[in-house]
DNA sequence: CATTTTTGTTATATAAGACAACAATACTGG
DNA sequence: CCAGTATTGTTGTCTTATATAACAAAAATG
């Protein structure tokens, strides 16, 4: 590889300008943008698992949750998964259109309403639960271990308090 | 699962439905939502901290990648931040309307920019990140602690792999 | 009773993120 | 060298997520 008599030769010596790896500086020490990376990650790999049934992580919150305890007001529902309750309304709206779930007159108030599964929703949560155990928790509990995985959420629960 | 049932006889006293805790049903044991809990606590001490530098997280990281790797390429700092490189270009205008980073041509390819932080933009981040080691980090070792956040970084990493 | 609070809802705004297209430039194989 | 292809920064557009304000109906309060 001769030199081609070029004129106009570059000043700048031809190193190709590889691919240093990219210094995370102040990040590196950073928890919160440890903790992002890794949160993204996860629901990452919670969306592929949940692909076919068309199930986001809220939503699969909010199932599980009514799952839990049915009967519960929608307010009650929104403020335990920390969803604003007007943000909460479209997400149950498809919800119900969807005939997982339902909201009900809530006994005794007849502002609120009350929420339940419906039992196709019912059905649901069970056959995407168990997907979610049989692969994604299966993959998460392939690169952690099932003792850390414990340790790892008692750890995130002190932080949890911090808000 | 339980039956979505009447409460007909609460087999526990008398309590007129007062604030049941809310049971987090299948949620417990779900490392997704256990970290996104940790992550929205986590970030908003962050913003309570930067109150004052107008400072969002995904800023305080472009600012960061950039002061450890003076002259990075555009395309591949948000590469490294996991921003896509259409999303980062407002990011990037801000900053450097704010005087705090700036577009430099890049030697050798006059596609590329080529990004530094301005003298401005160094002062700013490290008084920002003072502030953020003075009260963030610091409140986050008081429920932590050193050792635990340490161990903690390392379990992120695990998870962070999976994606 | 009158007043205040709660509940569900709509409307609206902002931020974050994904995706497609495009012009300029760089790279590649012949 | 050229023609086709890939990369870079950018704009435009969509979709989510999230926050706030306002409102009517109903409940709670005093």
């Amino acid at each position: 590889m001769a030199a081609p008599r070029r004129k106009s030769a570059p000043v700048t010596a031809e190193i190709p300008e590889e691919k240093q790896p990219v210094d995370l500086g102040l990040l590196d020490n950073l928890l919160g943008y440890r903790l992002r990376r890794a949160q993204l990650a996860v629901f990452q790999d919670f969306l592929v698992a949940m692909k076919g049934f068309e199930l986001r992580p809220a939503q699969f919150s909010v199932l599980a949750i009514i799952a839990a305890n049915p009967g519960l007001k929608q307010s009650r529902v929104s403020e335990a998964l920390g969803i604003n309750r007007a943000n909460f309304v479209a997400l149950l709206d498809e919800l119900e259109q969807r005939k997982l779930a339902r909201r009900a007159p809530a006994p005794g108030d007849r502002r609120s309403n009350a929420l339940y599964l419906t039992p196709k929703g019912e059905g649901f949560l069970k056959d995407a639960y168990r997907h979610l155990v049989g692969q994604h928790e299966k993959r998460v509990e392939a690169v952690l271990g099932s003792a850390d995985k414990q340790l790892l959420l008692g750890l995130l629960d002190k932080l949890t308090a911090l808000a």
